[in-house]
DNA sequence: AATGTGCTTGACGTTAACGTCAACGTCACC
DNA sequence: GGTGACGTTGACGTTAACGTCAAGCACATT
């Protein structure tokens, strides 16, 4: 079973960034394709691993804590010390995602508060308008 | 009843950041300080503002983007089709948040998964070493 | 009169995250 | 054997979002 591969032409279309953002990536140690003579050879690893980039940038993390947060997801043959304070960090990982999603839920009932009143508000001068 | 007003450095202290960033927003027209003289006077509408903006900034948003969103929570005397479109935009900006906040949630999801994973796996390692 | 505190406006520096060339290699194809 | 398509490595440019001086004003204190 050898492994699926892909070129950078076909991760940047698939993904609509351009080579120069996946080198970059790798320089930063994101990602880590293999090299075929010259060429850059992604596994599937990279492909998952770029997935997670790119969603952790719209969540507006840099790339170093993108980085950090990378780690967590080989965590390989690990002794259990090692998988004690994986879990550790991974927890810490889920409490700075839970603390934003709240914000962001927080930022949504304001909002939709606001939306409310409008519409009632609306809904108000439309009967009043009706009456005439 | 006066408004409460603030200084550049009262603001600074309170949202731990400094008066050049300040001025950057005011500049950007994120803000709009009245002067008295020279110095710049913040009103509570500032300071309101200014938490949405900080709020923003770590949902990752740009500040400019910031600044139409910004746009939505000052409507003051609309009329009817102003209100209309104003719905519409409100409506936007809360798809784009719970796109955001889905997503978050999904990265939620699978990072909680890994975790009880990792943390079955040493509860079975410690069942064994206990079983010796 | 000097010193300090808090504020002001430029103007230039910095960092992250790429974009944009330029010059080159390597295949496949006609 | 040229001509693309696709890839490579530098090296320099760019944008957003500030940081960092420098020089100065206004007002209070010593």
């Amino acid at each position: 079973m050898t492994e699926k591969t892909f070129s950078i032409g076909e991760l940047c279309a698939e993904f609509d960034v351009t080579p120069r953002t996946l080198r970059f990536y790798e320089q930063r140690e994101l990602l880590s394709p293999i090299r075929e003579g010259q060429k850059r050879i992604f596994t599937a690893r990279d492909r998952a691993r770029l997935k997670l980039i790119l969603r952790g940038k719209r969540f507006g993390f840099s790339l170093e804590s993108i980085r950090q947060w990378l780690e967590l997801y080989d965590l390989g043959d690990s002794q259990v010390t090692q998988l004690t304070t994986w879990v550790e960090h991974a927890n810490a990982q889920m409490d700075t995602l839970r603390e934003q999603r709240d914000e962001l839920q927080d930022a949504m009932t304001e909002l939709q508060d606001l939306i409310s009143y409008v519409e009632r508000d609306l809904a108000h001068r439309g009967a009043a308008e009706a009456a005439e």
